[in-house]
DNA sequence: GATGAATGAGATTTCATTCAT
DNA sequence: AATGAATGAAATCTCATTCAT
């Protein structure tokens, strides 16, 4: 059954998304750059090449409304990029669960040396929601992990039932596993944007190269921190 | 090992010292509640008792100065808490890092239950500070990162040296154990504010009780996701 | 001779002008009436009947920015004021400084009779710009003294090499020229505001009337206070 | 008859106003630097080094009276610098008002040098009051000025009788004279600050030298700007 | 008499939103 | 549909003055 956005639109209506995107594109680099707080609509109105009162004829609920519309397309993106993961590694006879977080956590660096601008906007606004007065905005930030979550669990669900996975709840791990994922990418942030503080070579090698870094992340979290009781 | 600090009081220094603890009482319960953008000042000093003016003769730097003289109290707090698990973990004659994670896992539970504000004000406001685009702020999110990891990091080296630790750079392991600390509470926060949505009833017994919850943590990263082989 | 003033305004244009225009007016008389530091963008609106954020649509720099706006328009006048008499004067076969300045001390007086505001700024706010600690608004009053000096010049030049002025600088000339007719029309004012004081009679009368009072300056200034030698 | 200021003093009302001359100095200095508007008490009493409410019990009338009294002492230093020059040509046989004026000229330049603050506050807030719309500051002002007009009339006086000065009304010729050591003083602060402007080399060196710069104002204002007709 | 902590009125400035064009 | 001028609430910060010590 046709879903709306497999509609055949009309030029108008095709010109009118594109307004949109460029919109959002705008409002992304200035949330990222200002937060929500200082970023005003004025500026996201100059780098959409747009006047400020053509922002409200595309979105509702002004300055809010507009922001969380970029909250989603940072969500729907994340989602997509789990739930290609997962994809992937079902696909497998067995599935691998070591490979298969070892692909996402490089996907999400991928993603944030494209798409910077949303990882901020992430790490700037999203963990505030959490503990706002407005319920409505708690609700929509627990909705949105939620959708992350589930979109990994499958695997987990897959690979708990191969015997791969240590016996605890899934949910609290596949919470555990992304959470890190974005505590990997603003430690690497960290160190790329201020390189100059002194830190081991050995551990500042380590996170630099992407392909190391997922590495470690999954042994960490996979493996443990504690030595492997043979050693 | 008398410190400035015990050093006789003057009466008048004493009673100084005590407001300006009421002060910073008021603007951590008034950041935590608001965020930094949206406390004001004059809700600071209703809530301390004074005349918004007074704040001024307190705290240098207005309402930055105050912001940064919380942050002050939340790392030292957070700091004494980490040097207090190390020095008894070091204590004993072989270190025992499980152990050590998990007491301190248990203490930082605690001090959120007596110190709420703090560490909302930690997770609302912390992160953004190292996408600033102030030098300074970075610089001062860094410092106290630092801090936290210099006071874990010799536990973690006993341990290494004592072969308990998996081979990887051990500052990159402290950011991820100390990270994942604020990450436990966050999700314990979301779920203990919000009970209401339906998660799973293991999942949600794990991480209510704050026993339970560093077990599963201290599992988690030291032990790792994966099954043990044995198994 | 076409300038951009004379191009053909948009309607739009043209309505933004007026409306700076009344903002402008509106400053004047009220920097003039409690002077730069008391007056407030508050009343600036009031009485130009806009509302207070949108002087800042029509003046970049906030309250500074105003004032230097009107700033702006003062020496504009005045310099107006005194090229025209230059011209004229230099229009004739032989220049007569006298009648020349004569006329620019008429002007002057029926000039602040017109925009009695312009002057009083002058009085009040221009000579504390020259001993301000910021160094560009000194440069600004300079740049200021400046032109109105080297409006001044070419009738003086002109003169001096028919023989007519004493050799002395001409440059301090012009300025001390200038000057005296602030000072004269601020002696003016205080009379006419304050006329119950008891003071001599023939001072009064000739410093009230502006056409003896412009010839007590000129005669003083270019012949003299001492008495003519063969007196 | 001894008046107050005759009388011994006990050594208490000999200090108290030492105290008081302490705080008027830093009060000079405070309002020359800022301006009264931006001078704060806080400053006055720190450079005076004194507590702040302490100058309440030296001055009335706060702020505004602290700076009246400083005025004061400003006109007093300036009437006494007439009185004398006027008081040594009244002894001579037959009272030379140039070479009089010459040495009134020359005494303001070092009194500008000794008290360059004096100086400054005049200049910054002196003529403010003169269309302040508090009717008492007016007649300060105006009563401050007849007092150094009528230091210098009577040498005026007395040369007017003698024939040696045009036939023009005396207190006009007195305002303008005592305006134009004013005006010359500014002109050379101007240029001493900022030396850098290009000007005319005769400009520059005849004012630079109190010398000359006292001989080229009096020239200017008793034998006029016009050449001499014998020329 | 000297002090300086406390005060709060009042200033400038920003910006989301509206709405006439 | 697009615009951007107008708005005014609300924020931070300053400082003259008071008054308990």
């Amino acid at each position: 059954m046709a879903t709306d956005s497999d509609a055949p639109l009309s030029r108008r209506e095709r010109e009118r998304r594109t307004r949109r995107q460029a919109m959002l594109r705008a409002a992304e680099s200035v949330f990222a750059e200002k937060g929500y707080d200082h970023a005003t609509l004025e500026e996201i109105a100059e780098r959409a090449e747009f006047g400020k009162g053509t922002l409200y004829n595309y979105f509702e609920g002004g300055k809010e409304g507009i922001f969380f519309a970029v909250l989603d397309t940072i969500y729907d993106e994340l989602c997509d990029l789990i739930a290609e993961s997962v994809a992937e590694a079902l696909a497998s006879d067995r599935v691998d669960p070591r490979a298969c977080y070892h692909t996402l956590v490089g996907k999400a660096i991928d993603f944030y040396h494209d798409r910077e601008d949303l990882f901020v906007i992430l790490i700037k606004e999203a963990y505030r929601m959490c503990f706002s007065h407005d319920a409505s905005k708690v609700a929509y930030f627990q909705r949105q992990q939620e959708r992350m979550v589930n979109a990994l669990l499958p695997m987990l669900q897959q690979a708990d039932e191969n015997g791969a996975l240590r016996d605890l709840p899934l949910e609290a791990m596949a919470h555990l596993l992304i959470e890190n994922i974005d505590g990997l990418i603003v430690h690497r942030a960290i160190m790329a944007n201020h390189p100059n503080r002194p830190t081991s070579c050995q551990h500042q090698s380590i996170l630099d190269d992407p392909e190391k870094a997922a590495t470690f992340l999954t042994t960490m979290l996979f493996d443990g921190v504690a030595a492997p009781p043979s050693a």
